[in-house]
DNA sequence: CTGTTATTTTAAGCTATTTTTAAGAAAGAA
DNA sequence: TTCTTTCTTAAAAATAGCTTAAAATAACAG
C-alpha cells in the first residue's frame, strides 16, 4: 500500500496509482503471492474466510469436501492448508495424513469445533502444524498463518540503513549490489551503529557495547575502526556518507 | 522410557533395568536429547512443566524472571522455549523481542492466561511461534511442543546441497554421481550445515549439536573436521568449495 | 579375548588476517 | 594563535584458522 500522507509532495491521480502500484510490486520480487487451499464445507465459512484472505493479499483455492480438496492439494503447490475438521468424503485427519503421505512438507492449520484436548492432540499427530478452535476470530487465524508462512521460509535478519543491507545470518553486508568485505570487529561496530541509528553512539557506548570493556580506558581503536569502516563503505569517496561524527560526543547514522 | 508391554518376551528383574537403560540410551545415538528453556514465575506451574518435561526426555532449564531467562537464552542453545507473558523484570515479549534480536531461530511459545485476539497476535508477532491459554493441558502442551521440534527438524529423508544429496536413511552422500564415504562424525556435521545452510553456524552451535558438549571447550576438533569433509567433498580441489568460512564467526553452506 | 583397523581427539607449527598501539597531521573551537 | 579533538597511517602484536602427525579411543573380525 503507498502511504500518501508519508509522501506529502507527491499526490497521485487515480489513473497513475494503478501503475505506480504494479511498479512496486515488480521492484519487491521476493516478495511473491502465498497460496492458500481452504477445504471446509460450511459455504459460510469457506466464503468468509476465502474473501479476508484475498483481501490481505494471498491467492486462495477452495474445495468443498476432502476428496476434491486432497486433488487440489496433490496437483498444485500450496504454500499453506487450512482443513477443517469434519468434511464430508475425507475426514480432515485423513485428508491431512494422505496429504503427508504425498511427502508434502506445507504447513496445515486445522480449523474446527472440536475442542478436547484429545481432538487436539490427534491433530496434530496426524500432521497438522496448528490447530485452532472455532469459534475463531480471523485476526488470530492471520497471525497464526503469517508465523507459520515466516517460519517455513527461513526469512533472513536484514538490518538496512539508505542503501545498506546486513544480513546477519550470513554475515554478508552490501551497499547497493556491491559487497562489502567486513572483519568482525569491523562488522560489529557496523551492527551497532546502524541498530542505534538515529542517536549518537558515544565512545564509552561502544567500547562497552562492541568492546565488551567496563573499564576506564584511553585507546583510540575506536577512531581507528570507524575510519576502517568509512574506507569500505566509500572507498572512492563520491558515495554517501554514513557515519557521521558528532563532535565531542560520539558518532550518529542515520536514514534519509 | 522402556514399555515393556511392546517386549511381552522380555522382563527386567529390578537390578537389571539401569544397565539395559543405558545401553539403550547408547544406542539411540541419533536421537540427540532437546533442550527446552521455560520462563516462569508462579513456582507451581514451573516445577510443573519441568517434572512432565523431563519425564518426556527433555533437558529442561528454568528461570523465575525475565533478564535471567533472556541470560540463558542467550549463553545457551535452546532447541524450544516456553515463556510466560507476566514476568518480573522483563515481560515475555520483551523476553522474546530480545531473543530474536540475538538473531535465535529456535521455536518460542507464549503460555499465557491473556486470551484476548489481540494478545495473541501481539505475541505472535513479537515472535513467538505458537500461543497457549491458560488454563492449558499437559498434553497438548507436549503434542503443541512436538509439532515445534518436527517441523524444524524436517522429516525429510533426503537433504540437497548444490549438488551434493544426502540420504538419511541409507546414510550415504553423493556428490553428483560419485559416493562419498563419510564417517559418522563427518556425516552428522555435514548434516547440520547442510540443514542451517544460508545461516553461519558457530563453533559453539556445531559442538552443542553434533558433539553434545555444553560447557566451554577449547578444542580444535571443529576445524580438524571441516578439514575432513572439505577433503572428501573435493579431494581434487577443483571442484566448486562448499563449505566457507566466515572468520572469527564459524562457518556456513549455501545453495548455488 | 585379542589383535587389527577405522575413527576420533589432541597438540603443535605455520600463515595470513585481524586487532591494537602509537604518533604525527588535520580540523574545529575558543 | 593555541588547545583539544578527531583522522590517518604505519608497524607491532595478537589471534584465528589451516594443516599435519601422532595419540587415544572405539569398532570389529577371528
Amino acid at each position: 500500500m503507498i502511504d500518501t500522507e508519508k509522501m506529502p509532495f507527491i499526490s497521485f491521480s487515480d489513473e497513475v496509482l494503478p501503475k505506480v502500484k504494479s511498479y512496486i510490486t515488480e521492484e519487491n520480487e521476493f516478495e511473491q503471492v502465498m497460496r492458500i487451499l481452504i477445504v471446509e464445507d460450511e459455504k459460510g465459512i469457506a466464503n468468509f474466510l476465502k474473501d479476508g484472505l484475498e483481501e490481505e493479499g494471498f491467492a486462495v483455492d477452495f474445495a468443498a469436501d476432502g476428496r476434491k480438496g486432497l486433488e487440489l492439494a496433490s496437483v498444485n503447490d500450496y504454500d499453506l492448508l487450512i482443513f477443517d475438521w469434519m468434511l464430508p468424503g475425507l475426514s480432515g485427519i485423513e485428508l491431512c495424513r494422505e496429504f503427508r503421505k504425498l511427502n508434502k512438507t506445507a504447513p496445515v492449520i486445522f480449523l474446527t469445533a472440536r475442542d478436547t484436548v484429545q481432538d487436539v492432540v490427534f491433530g496434530l499427530e496426524a500432521g497438522a502444524n496448528d490447530y485452532i478452535k472455532k469459534p475463531f476470530e480471523f485476526d488470530e487465524l492471520l497471525a497464526r498463518i503469517r508465523v507459520q508462512l515466516k517460519t517455513r521460509s527461513g526469512e533472513q535478519t536484514l538490518l538496512k540503513l539508505c542503501d545498506i543491507e546486513m544480513n546477519l545470518d550470513t554475515h554478508r553486508v552490501f551497499r547497493g549490489s556491491k559487497e562489502r568485505e567486513l572483519t568482525p570487529k569491523e562488522f560489529s561496530l557496523l551492527e551497532y551503529l546502524i541498530r542505534n541509528k538515529g542517536k549518537v553512539c558515544t565512545r564509552t557506548n561502544i567500547i562497552e557495547h562492541v568492546w565488551d570493556i567496563h573499564f576506564n580506558s584511553d585507546t583510540s581503536v575506536i577512531d581507528v575502526y570507524i575510519n576502517f569502516l568509512r574506507k569500505k563503505l566509500n572507498p572512492t569517496g563520491k558515495e554517501k556518507e554514513l557515519i557521521h561524527t558528532i563532535r565531542g560526543v560520539g558518532y550518529i547514522t542515520r536514514d534519509e
